[in-house]
RNA sequence: GGCGGCUUAGCCAAGUGGGAAGGCAGAGGUCUGCAAAACCUCUAUUCUCCGGUUCAAAUCCGGAAGCCGCCUCCA
């Protein structure tokens, strides 16, 4: 079956195709790094890293780029308040982000591209969007005109027309011809302090939209394949993008766009704004793994919004333990016999796995072909008709279909000496009935995070989760 | 007001015309010194409600109710 993604342009599934054989160039609006980002940002990171991991399971080569935003109205205040430049200030919260995208077992993208790293590139785009009259300049900013561009409205299907001012309208809207135009420069202000660039369409810093439009195209070219991002950012922000790397290029700008859709939280989004967020430290800090977080937010398919609660923590936790205690006892199986029937069970997994993420990367249906797998070989496991060499193909199958999914990935638990020899201790305890000993190590070992279990094949240990 | 989406078991969640996936939780059983893991069995005659189309509807059409998002910085 043919990959296929729903593409916010059309609002249909549409059969995905490249621009350049065998390889996506994609692009996802990535974090502004004024604060820790909270897990509903990273959702759509997460959904970023499926579509790219997936792509690379398909053979294609991809060139993924995501931009870090590091001059807006938050980064500056912030910076102002504490006193150090603006640099000193989003440092942190860019090493922070890149720390969590590690935790979450996010894919690095080939390019994360700063806005302040190119304000040349936006200033030639500004430029040339006055060249050819859909911009104007007043009192020091430069604004997009929307009325120039036909097609406004396209991506998130709003009629120009109908985009009056609202109840809030800015106390600088009266330098835009309509309330609707939005800033592609924004002139210096005093609140901008010493955060500003001398350039030709004179002293600011760029508005937001314009650095998507400048870095994207820098680096995937003036037409690429996909553009991901929340579905908040549908409108204005890629609307005008749209708008403004059209209007330049004359190019179609992007063939697929992908939204993923919120996480909420008791019924709204989870937004710094409503103050009900979670950043991917605070649930760390309360003893959560972040491959669970990473499990939540798979399960449900992307264009679904998803209700996060702790009681769902808890069991993505729960199914997650389930998946490694099924990799680390295929890792122990011993039998030399191999069985024909793995070879199809395998087989039917891999059609089903990729007929799931092939429409529109149907996550939760793919993790149920993975469960409808671990049931199957489990039976087998236990019926012991399953060979060693088998129980390696069947880890190889897991591990393709992690190489997409990635919740395999755990940190390796080191058994020292003296963990060994509490083993060891118990081992003799038991073989002696003095049970009461064995027990006690066993307690003493959990409280190490170290579980241990009994099987006719000896005792095993793993890590407690 | 304009545009869009959602409503499936105790909880989470796939499924878009013809068998209601999967996970978590729960119950019973096998195994075990006990526990854990694993396995087996059970847990929605029914998909928010009301009409309609059809031989056949969770799925298509119309309507209602509830909820959410975007229209403003936002993933």
């Amino acid at each position: 079956m043919a990959l296929r993604f729903f593409n916010t342009l059309t609002r249909t599934k549409e059969e995905f195709y490249t621009i350049h054989p065998g390889e996506v160039r994609m692009y996802t609006c990535g974090p502004t790094v004024y604060d820790f980002a909270h897990i509903g940002n990273f959702r759509a990171y997460i959904f970023g890293d499926i579509l790219h991991r997936y792509l690379l399971y398909k053979g294609y080569r991809v060139t993924y780029v995501m931009n870090i935003t590091d001059v807006d109205d938050k980064t500056i205040s912030g910076s102002q308040k504490e006193g150090i430049s603006l640099n000193e200030y989003t440092q942190r919260f860019r090493d922070a982000f890149f720390d969590d995208l590690k935790s979450l077992n996010i894919k690095p993208a080939q390019i994360y591209p700063e806005a302040t790293a190119h304000i040349k590139e936006m200033v030639e785009l500004v430029k040339t969007l006055l060249a050819k009259g859909y911009a104007y300049a007043n009192e020091g900013s430069t604004y997009y005109r929307i009325e120039s561009f036909s097609p406004y409205g396209k991506l998130s299907h709003m009629d120009k027309s109908g985009l009056k001012a609202g109840a809030r309208v800015a106390s600088d809207e009266y330098e835009k011809e309509q309330v609707a135009d939005f800033a592609l420069w924004k002139g210096w202000d005093e609140k901008d302090g010493g955060v500003f660039w001398e350039t030709e369409v004179g002293k600011g810093r760029p508005g937001w939209h314009i650095e998507c439009s400048a870095m994207s195209m820098k680096y995937l070219g003036k037409h690429f394949d996909i553009h991901t991002g929340g579905v908040d950012l549908i409108f204005p922000h890629h609307e005008n993008e749209i708008a403004q790397s059209e209007a330049a290029t004359e190019e179609k700008f992007v063939n697929f766009w992908l939204h993923n859709e919120h996480l909420m939280v008791e019924g709204r989004k989870m937004a710094k704004s409503f103050g009900n967020f979670y950043t991917l430290r605070d649930l760390l800090q309360k003893g959560y793994y972040p491959i669970a977080i990473r499990y939540l937010l798979l399960a449900t398919h992307y264009r679904q919004q998803v209700n996060f609660t702790f009681d769902g923590l808890e069991a993505a936790k729960n199914a997650l333990k389930r998946l490694y205690d099924f990799t680390d006892n295929l890792k122990l199986v011993k039998g030399d016999k191999d069985n024909p029937e793995i070879i199809q069970i395998l087989q039917k997994a891999t059609a089903d796995f990729e007929a799931a993420m092939d429409d529109d990367l149907n996550t939760s249906e793919a993790l149920g072909v993975l469960f409808t797998l671990v049931k199957d070989i489990n039976r087998l496991m236990e019926e012991k008709k399953i060979s060693s060499s088998d129980a390696k193909q069947v880890l190889e199958t897991i591990g393709k279909f992690d190489s997409a999914l990635g919740l395999l990935k755990r940190e390796e638990l080191i058994v020292d000496d003296e963990v060994k020899s509490l083993i060891e201790k118990r081992i003799t305890a038991r073989k002696e009935k003095d049970f009461k000993l064995a027990d006690q190590i066993r307690g003493d070992l959990e409280d190490k995070g170290i579980v241990l279990e009994d099987t006719s094949d000896g005792t095993k240990w793993k890590r407690k989760m």
